[in-house]
DNA sequence: AGTATGAATGAACGAACATTCATTAATGGA
DNA sequence: TCCATTAATGAATGTTCGTTCATTCATACT
């Protein structure tokens, strides 16, 4: 298949049509390219080229709605964790779930299930946390929201706990270790595709929330 | 400390003085300086300007020694891959370990404790990961080595599940998710270290195997 | 229709990079 | 002691990168 920008034909230098859009337009267009390139080719292989190609716009674009590289992939990063912040915090306000039971479900669910897309997004989380021990900018912005969902899991486990009258457990260990958990089983998927598939990764993440909470999960 | 490289006077050029190593000694010692610069600087920041220099060498060695920084850089990845695994499988061959709540216990011990040498080491992981989805060359070095380790720890998982009578439990399932935990934490403990330390770390991966194996852990 | 505005372009630039290689000097054998 | 060998050096090279900005042109207003 060939890439959108590669003309079919070969010598006409077929000069581009201009497009005018809006910024936020092109900004949420520019971290889209953004995204792909990084998922496809790695954060230190990503270009300022690459990206504005990957776009379909020149080469200039980028610094004219994002004034640099580090800029672009700072709200890259910022754009992705606040869709995923935003996405689990809809599922942990447990509105339109009736049960606990129920929320701890879609919890599992959200997290390991979605499509190609999510793939892009979970190579794009671990090439800047390689980064972040050297960026501390990275660390804010993936902590910050971060803390946030631990609290909100912690505060169902504990409810969850309560509702169960189960012994013995400590909430806050508790959702520390099922994030840690998520985030090793994606990091599993990433590295690893051919020993660990959505579906194992669903069943090893539901074995944990089963020994945990059984009279929860099924 | 200043670096050995830094003379601490300024004006005099001062001639280095050129020593005579042999070349696994001056590989090893490119190795130590690569890790210590992807750990400080992150992968992308990483030149061989900087490891040289890193290491008290000229700008020429590097390629001497390792034809190039691709070379050098897979061959870093494989060098810690190793001393980690042997290390694990050191453990897991479970000589000097009378009981297998022994060999538990020590397995948390090593993958969670080691001071500032192991932080280094998780750093380079990241790195490498967080690029592993746009190189295969990356994917191999990790994986094959995992895979065993992960067999191993599985088939001491199904002893412990013998031996203690445990019943509905999966040994399969629960290695995979013991090695996506230790994953997951390691990943706390590199991006939110403020949030995650190793005691609690600890604490969190002795809850899941205690869970999972009441009888074997304290 | 004519004009003003600024979004979009891409050639050009300097900085930084990996790599090369002519030169230097330490070593071990004659 | 002298020489052959080869590890080590670092200035030089060619390439690639992020960034700039003069120019072009789509759009909205008069």
């Amino acid at each position: 298949m060939p890439t959108a920008s590669q003309p079919a034909s070969d010598l006409p230098p077929e000069k581009k049509r201009r497009e005018i859009r809006s910024r936020s337009e092109r900004r949420q267009q520019l971290i889209d390219a953004t995204i792909r390139c990084i998922a496809q080719h790695g954060l230190s292989a990503t270009t300022m080229q690459l990206v504005t190609r990957e776009a379909g716009l020149s080469l200039g674009i980028a610094n004219l709605h994002f004034q640099s590289k580090e800029n672009l992939l700072t709200e890259t990063l910022r754009h992705v964790t606040r869709e995923y912040n935003e996405g689990l915090l809809g599922i942990l306000s447990n509105e339109g779930c009736p049960t606990l039971a129920a929320t701890l479900a879609q919890l599992i669910d959200f997290q390991l299930s979605r499509g190609v897309t999510q793939r892009q997004k979970m190579a794009v989380w671990f090439a800047y946390y390689g980064e972040a021990g050297a960026r501390p900018v990275y660390q804010r912005i993936c902590s910050s929201s971060d803390r946030l969902a631990e609290k909100r899991i912690e505060t169902l486990f504990a409810d969850v706990i309560v509702e169960g009258g189960y012994s013995g457990r400590n909430a806050r260990d508790l959702a520390t270790g099922y994030l840690a958990l998520i985030d090793g089983l994606w990091l599993g998927l990433l590295v690893a595709p051919r020993d660990l598939n959505k579906t194992r990764a669903k069943t090893v993440a539901k074995a944990y929330l089963q020994q945990a909470f059984p009279k929860h999960v099924t």
